[in-house]
DNA sequence: AGCACGCCGACT
DNA sequence: GTCGGCGTGCTC
């Protein structure tokens, strides 16, 4: 007899841990940890669902009551219980429960649908058809006729295009079906471009000799008997991609696996198929438009070993390879790496501790390096390889940095300060390209009163409105909508009005200062469509357009040798964010923007208009001089005790009473002084969230920083059990979340 | 989470 | 007397 210790499907602290259950004979042979089971749960055995974590043949309960396994959910793959473990890191290290960390680890074969589309064919020869076609016109038929004669000229019909365009609904579709005049079809759609199966193959590249010299440091660090996570830092456009792809080759060469963290945005055709390009079916890549199926029957495909590489975004690091060797996180600096849902893990981290319980490597890589990862190579904890110099040595671009309020000052009230204006001119006139980027969405930002500068929001999410182009102010949070304002509610002045910066305005100011102008725009609202993106790219990369115009979007990846000239419209955008990274964003955005400019033959400048020129972030992006703003941001970081100087814990809360709510936060606050009176440990609030109230319920945070991580995770704990304990905070969600 | 048990107020 | 409110406690 053997016993199996399995975690409900229920989200709750008090069933937060195993439960023993006897496993019937006939499942022996097949039982796995991992695995998906239904189980009798509570007092009414209702069945539910709970992951098997682990077997033993000793009942550590009661067999009398001990219950039966009632059956196994998933197939007899493996999923390995290597993850489990990480499933339990993971729920000690963020703070969830195991049920929600074996969620995020183990994805749960749903039954797997293929992806269906459903088409309208003939199921009689043309002639009976055409026959019946021509009766059903004459009689009262018409919509019936109508179809008959469009699958005569088409033999398949897509069903909703029918459905629709057509208007067949089933009064028509019907009568047809019962006649047998048609059929219903169904064809598997796949969803991996047919084009990527006829990728040329990519042949091994020679490193140049600054990259064969980092792939060879970081062969020197693998030598090690424990190595250490490496960090690369290599400037935009250095080639590291060139140094994964070697040491990938090597890596699966030994038969192991690696996994590839890209961010999403960067997952662009062109970086799809570089990797099929060169390891053809040896590689899969995830995307988050893949469906849950979708995704598991690839993870599925990996641990069996019919795959070698994983290409994909955060999520992708759970792929169940049975010998992993190698992790590789490629702009290890982006946010996206942090997951929003519980447990809210970080992909960077959760990464180093995968890595090291499975004994496989870590490579992250960046141009512009978190401080997390700098100050950690910097103290030794992980090994630094820098590439220095851009691919062929080509020069980074000239930088000038325009202040706007000169521009003002001098009666310039457009949003291309003369500087910028004089750029594009000369760009045009040689034939070359331009980009102009812009940290916003949208048509317009808030709206605000010229006049005393009350800024419209909205009732019940406490943000400002955008203004739309249908004259629409609106949500973002809750899609609240109203028309916009014509004179200010505050003070009845009639000289309210958008600041306006967003894409679309350029677009609009570009065709009027250069009438005849090409300008492409790549923004949320232009890539929603799938395709559109790519489109946008390649319709810009062959020079179908002189300007792009876009958001954060158009600064990654993509090459074009033809763009010279870079504009960052407004940098502050991003550096008026409040909260303590918007320093380290700027720095970044800026940089990778600057970088898009001079990648080919002519030597590339950039231009970038801020009310703030003085910035050190903005200075130190200008000069591409990453290690002073590294000193610099640090100084600050340090003298604030924000990350990574310190470790920060965030308290959230959310309710529907205001009032309640602030009363349970205040005795939290005091209830984390009562537990730790220690003046080293630094409570900020309780304080509104930055969007102080969604869809009329109230948020909440406190702020805690400390210089030791585990204190912090203490605090968490003993809050746990308080608000577990006092029944006056059931009426309010708590959550915690390490910056 | 869900369900049972249990101890107090307005109903046939 | 009983039906039903939801406070408390347990789930292999």
């Amino acid at each position: 007899m053997i016993y199996a210790d399995i975690v409900v499907d229920i989200s709750h602290e008090k069933v937060d841990r195993s439960f023993q259950y006897k496993v019937p004979e006939k499942m022996e042979k097949e039982i796995h940890p991992g695995m998906v089971v239904t189980i009798p749960f509570g007092n009414g055995s209702r069945e539910r669902k709970g992951y098997v974590i682990g077997l033993s043949d000793t009942p550590k309960y009661d067999l009398h009551k001990m219950k039966e396994i009632h059956s196994l959910c998933s197939d007899r793959e493996t999923t390995e219980s290597r993850l489990i473990a990480l499933a339990a890191w993971m729920r000690e290290r963020y703070g969830s429960t195991m049920i929600q960390a074996l969620k995020t680890v183990l994805p749960v074969q749903e039954k797997v649908k293929a992806k269906e589309k459903r088409t309208i064919c003939l199921a009689v020869p043309r002639e009976t058809a055409e026959k019946r076609a021509g009766e059903m016109e004459k009689g009262r038929c018409k919509a019936r006729a109508r179809l008959l004669r469009a699958l005569l000229k088409e033999e398949a019909l897509d069903y909703t295009e029918a459905t629709g365009k057509l208007g067949a609904g089933s009064g028509v579709l019907n009568p047809l079906l019962e006649e047998g005049l048609i059929r219903i079809g169904y064809q598997e759609v796949y969803r991996i471009p047919e084009d990527l199966k006829n990728i040329p193959e990519e042949k091994e590249k020679t490193l140049t000799e600054a990259q064969q010299e980092a792939a060879e440091k970081i062969r020197e660090e693998w030598e090690n008997a424990s190595p250490r996570p490496v960090l690369l830092f290599g400037v935009t456009g250095s080639g590291k991609t060139q140094v994964y792809m070697n040491l990938i080759q090597q890596v699966i060469d030994q038969g192991k696996q690696v996994i590839v963290l890209i961010p999403e945005i960067a997952l662009t055709y062109q970086t799809v198929r570089r990797f099929y390009g060169r390891f053809g079916d040896k590689v899969s890549v995830l995307n988050s438009r893949l469906s849950q199926g979708e995704r598991y029957d690839q993870f599925r495909r990996a641990s069996r070993g019919e795959i070698q590489v994983i290409v994909g975004p955060r999520s992708a690091l759970f792929t169940p390879f049975s010998n992993l060797g190698l992790i590789i996180i490629d702009e290890e600096h982006e946010q996206t790496y942090k997951s929003e849902n519980t447990p809210r893990y970080h992909a960077r981290e959760t990464a180093v501790q995968r890595a090291s319980m499975e004994g496989a490597r870590v490579i992250l890589g960046s141009a512009t390096p978190s401080l997390e990862s700098y100050s950690r190579a910097q103290a030794g904890i992980y090994a630094l390889v820098t590439l220095r110099d851009r691919f062929g040595k080509r020069p980074l671009p000239d930088v000038s940095v325009v202040d706007l309020r000169e521009e003002l000052k001098q009666g310039n009230r457009s949003v291309l300060s003369r500087k910028l204006k004089d750029s594009i001119e000369d760009r045009l006139k040689k034939g070359q390209q331009a980009m102009l980027f812009l940290n916003r969405r949208g048509y317009a930002g808030f709206v605000s009163c010229r006049s005393c500068g009350h800024v419209m929001k909205c009732p019940h999410c406490d943000v400002a409105l955008s203004e739309h182009s249908n004259g629409m102010l609106l949500c973002h949070y809750c899609g609240y909508k109203r028309p916009r304002a014509e004179s200010c509610p505050e003070c009845g002045s009639p000289y309210i009005g958008g600041f306006k910066a967003g894409t679309q305005q350029i677009e609009q100011v570009l065709k009027k200062t250069f009438p005849g102008v090409r300008v492409l725009r790549m923004d949320y609202d232009t890539t929603r469509n799938k395709g559109s993106y790519e489109k946008i790219l390649s319709a810009f990369s062959a020079h179908e357009a002189d300007i792009l115009v876009g958001t954060q979007m158009i600064v990654k990846g993509h090459d074009f040798p033809k763009v010279t000239l870079v504009g960052v419209v407004a940098a502050d955008l991003s550096l008026n964010a409040s909260d303590y990274r918007s320093g380290e964003r700027t720095f970044q955005l800026l940089t990778q923007a600057v970088g898009r400019s001079g990648r080919g033959v002519e030597n590339g400048e950039a231009v970038i208009q801020t009310y703030h020129p003085d910035h050190y972030s903005i200075l130190a992006a200008a000069s591409q001089d990453y290690e002073a703003f590294y000193r610099q941001e640090m100084a600050y970081r340090a003298l604030m005790d924000y990350p990574p100087s310190s470790f920060m814990m965030s308290v959230h809360a959310s309710g529907e009473d205001e009032a309640l709510l602030d009363e349970g936060m205040e005795y939290i606050g005091k209830f984390i002084r009562r537990v730790y009176p220690g003046s080293d440990l630094h409570i900020i609030g309780p304080a509104p969230a930055s969007v102080g109230k969604i869809n009329d319920v109230y948020r909440r945070i406190i702020y805690l920083k400390h210089k030791d991580g585990r204190l912090l995770a203490a605090i968490r704990d003993k809050i746990e059990k308080y608000i577990e304990i006092n029944t006056g905070f059931r009426k309010m969600y708590i959550q915690f979340d390490f910056e």
